[in-house]
DNA sequence: ATAAGCACGC
DNA sequence: GACGTACGTGCTTATA
């Protein structure tokens, strides 16, 4: 609808390259200001006024946005959000998808050839286990030729549509059960993996440019978080092996480079530590201890030195928990425990942080009174379903209460900082340039011999984004490749 | 076209 | 007794 303001049309479809003024205020497509498709939207109240100045050039585009931010009218606070942090990250935004980011496309197209070779082998395998040929890639085939045919389990789980459920978890446990389990696993990793990555990405790097551009959008996440997409560059592998190679291809502009990152340490803890004024875990963090075996010591009832790693990960899984609501239900499935050790373990954890149990319910309440949480900049998620009689609804919106504070100040905090490293690093003419956003992380092309003086700016710019109780940290690396920068 | 199931990231 | 961890994008298959 507003491509037609595309200056580039060889730049790939959907970027957000528009002409010099859109809206008034900068070149902008309407995707990164609002999203597509859902009517979601995470930012703030909005000075409709100044919507309509913005859109004055296009009367479609002002009815969509007076639309969308309507019934958000009149908020001090909002307008502020809108206007000192969405509006000005937008350029950053706008810079860092025309800057575009390097592709080794001979490394992935020699590890396509390779995958397709593993995975011919892998296809030739699962037949003769199964007895049968059949599509692999077809989970709806895969379950009956698992569950019907081979029999492999007695009584198995279905999908909510009654299909057999044949995801990772499922065939991790029956592992030891069939041979054809680990071939479908490492067949299901690799297609995936060409698929998505390997083969497609090297389709989208631009003919103008050489490079990769993907789209960010503002207004899409529930919380304020970025969304990333024509490519996804924001859920590059990183965790397999395999997956790892993919990475190591996103490298430098020239020599004469490396891919910087610049990450956040623990950012959601931090602010949920900061945020509950919970003295505890703000101490740990104060005292620079690694906040997992801090936590292992309290809960487990032990000195630091004497947390072992099962603690540790236990202490581990149930910080992340607390985050995202996690019931003891939830973690004694996912580390494999009782359910009773679990609960004891959380019912602990709230001894030991008082605060944090307070924060969380004095979240879910804000909700259930205003209709809606905020975050450290006063942007709002409204909750229509935290008074439903139905408790499933509730429970996804009291969930919602409680993360969207914490991931959402994540997100008003990397934004500030980038659209303050975007103005630093323009001031000095830097050729080093910021190019992603995986919302804790940066990440830049580095000029060599500018890394030594930008390192200490990005550190500085990220660390104090915002003034906290607690102290945020920044690790950086550099390296040949994204994989080795981290 | 759209939905379902699955898998990748933080 | 049921429910059971937030936010995303995109691939393939199956169905309309």
């Amino acid at each position: 609808m507003i491509m037609h303001y595309l200056l580039e049309p060889d730049l790939r479809h959907g970027m957000n390259y528009l002409s010099e003024t859109y809206l008034g205020y900068s070149p902008i497509s309407i995707e990164t200001l609002i999203g597509k498709g859902k009517n979601q939207l995470s930012m703030r109240d909005v000075n409709v006024e100044k919507v309509k100045e913005y859109a004055a050039e296009d009367a479609d585009i002002t009815l969509q946005l007076y639309h969308i931010f309507e019934g958000l009218l009149n908020d001090y606070e909002a307008t502020r959000l809108f206007e000192t942090l969405e509006m000005p990250l937008v350029d950053v935004l706008l810079d860092m998808e025309a800057e575009g980011i390097n592709l080794d496309v001979n490394a992935l197209t020699a590890y396509s050839k390779e995958m397709e070779t593993d995975l011919a082998k892998l296809e030739t395998a699962i037949y003769e286990a199964a007895g049968t040929k059949f599509t692999i890639n077809s989970p709806k085939q895969l379950g009956d030729i698992l569950f019907e045919y081979l029999k492999i389990m007695d009584k198995p789980q279905k999908t909510k549509t009654g299909q057999y459920a044949t995801g990772e978890e499922v065939l991790v446990k029956l592992k030891n059960v069939h041979p054809i389990v680990d071939l479908i696993l490492e067949y299901r990793q690799l297609q995936k993996l060409k698929s998505t990555y390997v083969d497609a990405l090297p389709t989208l790097v631009a003919k103008s440019s050489g490079r990769i551009h993907t789209s960010y959008n503002q207004a899409v996440a529930a919380t304020g978080r970025l969304s990333s997409n024509n490519p996804n560059l924001q859920n590059i592998p990183i965790r397999s092996e395999k997956g790892r190679e993919v990475r190591k291809a996103f490298i430098p502009r020239d020599q004469d480079f490396v891919i910087l990152s610049a990450d956040y340490s623990q950012v959601e803890l931090r602010i949920i530590a900061a945020l509950s004024e919970e003295k505890n875990m703000i101490k740990a963090f104060s005292d620079g201890i690694d906040i997992h075996t801090a936590t292992a010591a309290k809960v487990f009832g032990v000195a630091l030195d004497e947390v072992d790693r099962d603690m540790r990960s236990k202490a581990k899984a149930v910080n992340f928990g607390i985050i995202y609501g996690q019931s003891a239900f939830g973690l004694s499935e996912q580390l494999g425990i009782r359910r009773g050790e679990a609960k004891e373990i959380i019912d602990s954890y709230f001894n030991q942080y008082p605060r944090i149990k307070a924060y969380m319910d004095e979240n879910v309440n804000e909700a259930r009174e205003k209709g809606y949480v905020e975050t450290l900049m006063g942007r709002r998620r409204y909750l229509a379903d935290i008074n439903s009689r139905n408790a499933v609804v509730r429970g996804f919106a009291e969930r919602n209460a409680i993360n969207a504070p914490i991931q959402g100040s994540a997100a008003d905090i990397i934004k500030k900082a980038m659209i303050d490293l975007h103005e630093e690093l323009g001031k000095h003419h830097f050729k080093s340039k910021m190019l992603l956003q995986v919302h804790d992380e940066l990440v830049f092309d580095a000029h060599k011999s500018e890394i030594a003086v930008i390192t200490p700016i990005i550190i500085e710019k990220m660390q104090n984004a915002v003034k906290l109780s607690v102290p945020l940290v920044v690790e950086t690396g550099t390296g040949a490749n994204w994989l080795e920068a981290h």
